[in-house]
DNA sequence: GCCAACGTTGGC
DNA sequence: GCCAACGTTGGC
């Protein structure tokens, strides 16, 4: 079982909805980084990770888990979608995604500038300055620290 | 809004 | 293959 973080622009994609219908399937599309797809790729079902918000005040909100592995992001293939790529075809898709459900929205959303503080979480890539990375690994050990600060909220 | 850091592109 | 220019991300 590995454990990841998500990343996600507020207003880009609700992790309001989501919270309000457990059980919701959501695909996790328009990543557009070969870095990140790769991450995509090596998740496999059942795995868990963080969903984080950037923005004003970026914070860690809840728990999904992945519910697919990586298949096609047709996305890349419609003109008419922001994620649009026109290299991308139905035979070589280039760019793929994953379906996530919610698992746990935390009672608090923990705040980036208050993870900060925990020399425990100071290898997490989300703590790199300048990191962009929208899909990233967490270690084991991150995972439950960050879980066990939520309080209640998730486990690992 | 600012700006540092980043990933990608393209000329050579 | 190098690297400068560019557009974008994301914390503040």
């Amino acid at each position: 079982m590995a454990f990841w973080l998500f990343k996600s622009e507020p207003g880009c994609f609700s992790w309001q909805n989501l919270a309000e219908s457990p059980g919701r399937t959501t695909a996790w599309d328009g990543v557009r980084n070969y870095q990140a797809r790769n991450f995509m790729k090596a998740m496999r079902l059942g795995d868990q990770g963080f969903f984080y918000h950037s923005g004003n005040d970026p914070a860690i909100v809840g728990i999904v888990r992945v519910v697919r592995e990586a298949y096609a992001d047709h996305t890349a293939l419609d003109p008419e979608n922001p994620h649009f790529d026109p290299r991308a075809t139905p035979e070589k898709p280039i760019w793929e995604m994953v379906d996530v459900q919610l698992e746990a929205a935390f009672p608090q959303p923990l705040r980036r500038r208050d993870l900060a503080a925990f020399p425990e979480l100071a290898d997490m890539e989300l703590m790199r300055r300048g990191s962009r990375l929208s899909v990233q690994p967490v270690s084991p050990e991150a995972f439950a620290f960050i879980c066990a600060l939520a309080g209640g909220g998730g486990r690992p």
